[in-house]
DNA sequence: ATTCATGATTATTG
DNA sequence: CAATAATCATGAAT
């Protein structure tokens, strides 16, 4: 408002600058040939002019007084028509938007992977904990679900407050500007359509925020998968029981090195892996032993020999049972190493 | 900090 | 589908 009065002194200053300033024959001649509307003119600048010099109230009272005239507001519609049709019909099509293909796909990752979808999550991840905590069994994997359940939902809850964040910020910017708008239509010709169309650009511009949270919450949501889901990330060395077994068998059947379906199920039990894993392990190990006999050779050897003491060991065991201190880290039967045996 | 060992995954082949 | 070869990512040793 204030904004407005100084503006309008600053035009009524180039105003009066231009018009004394006429050194062009032309304009003269028009000048005197216009006569009359041009006296008038000449009357509103010098009015508007004054303005700078009129206080404050006095030009709320003319403001006023403007604004009750009876032909406000037949002109103001008048005007509001116009700037509709010339000025808002240069971009008024187009702006029907399809939906973005890129944010739908972020809304249905967002809803497959749980953080956008329906409120799953303290109770459920609590259950989860619980049960992880009961079951026990610590290379289940459950209780690296339930952390990546944890990791998910605080995911989740970052999202939802800093979604709500930008809801709560785009209303009251909305509200903000809506009413600005409200109130300078009153003293320029706004309509409703326009104000409405404000809206829809502030809400394009809010959602493009939203879309690049949505976009940083996928990523985090996929470091998370490949972090826990990811069996490599996780990778343990099988134990020193399991090796043995594992070694022992494939030294043992060197020549041909592929575990039936059935010895690969009991090898996978003996050390407490999966069939898969034991598959993996003769994979490696065929390939890395192929590639490099030489470094394996001294393994090759240790094992040959272990196999021969233990199959002299079967009786040996026996006569160990009754010795109370057994100092084996693990409860299988025999590590019983020997590696005095330099064959 | 770098290097090696090792379990898992991926691409390819038959 | 299983075996292979290459590669990744981590654990452990240096």
């Amino acid at each position: 408002m204030d904004d407005q009065t100084r503006m309008l002194a600053g035009m009524g200053g180039l105003g009066g600058l231009s018009q004394a300033d006429v050194g062009d024959p032309d304009s003269v001649r028009k000048q005197q040939s216009l006569g009359q509307p041009q006296q008038d003119i000449g009357d509103i600048l010098q009015q508007i002019m004054a303005i700078t010099d009129e206080s404050l109230d006095e030009a709320q009272a003319r403001k006023h007084a403007l604004n009750c005239h009876r032909m406000k507001p037949a002109l103001f519609s008048v005007l509001c028509e116009i700037k509709e049709k010339t000025v808002l019909s240069i971009r008024g099509v187009q702006e029907e938007d399809p939906p973005d293909p890129q944010i739908m796909r972020l809304d249905n990752m967002l809803l497959a992977e749980g953080v956008s979808g329906p409120e799953k999550g303290g109770g459920s991840a609590a259950a989860a904990a619980a049960a992880a905590a009961a079951g026990g069994s610590p290379n289940d994997g459950s209780i690296e679900h339930s952390d990546y359940r944890a990791k998910l939902t605080q995911i989740r809850q970052i999202y939802h407050s800093e979604l709500e964040k930008y809801e709560q910020a785009c209303s009251e910017f909305t509200n903000h500007v809506m009413n600005l708008l409200r109130e300078q239509s009153r003293t320029r010709p706004i309509s409703p359509k326009e104000i409405e169309r404000m809206v829809a650009i502030i809400h394009r511009k809010f959602s493009s925020i939203q879309m690049q949270l949505k976009q940083s919450t996928c990523e985090a949501v996929m470091i998370l998968r490949s972090r826990f889901l990811d069996a490599r990330r996780k990778r343990r060395n099988f134990n020193k029981q399991a090796t043995e077994v594992l070694n022992e068998y494939f030294y043992s059947h060197l020549s041909n090195p592929y575990p039936s379906e059935e010895a690969k199920e009991e090898l996978a039990k003996k050390c407490g892996i999966t069939v898969s894993q034991v598959s993996n392990w003769f994979g490696n190990k065929r390939i890395r032993y192929k590639k490099n006999i030489g470094k394996f050779q001294e393994e090759a050897n240790l094992y040959a020999v272990k196999t021969a003491v233990d199959a002299a060991n079967v009786s040996a065991q026996a006569s160990q049972a009754n010795s109370p201190a057994t100092p084996n880290s693990g409860g299988y039967p025999a590590p019983c190493y020997t590696p005095d045996g330099r064959l």
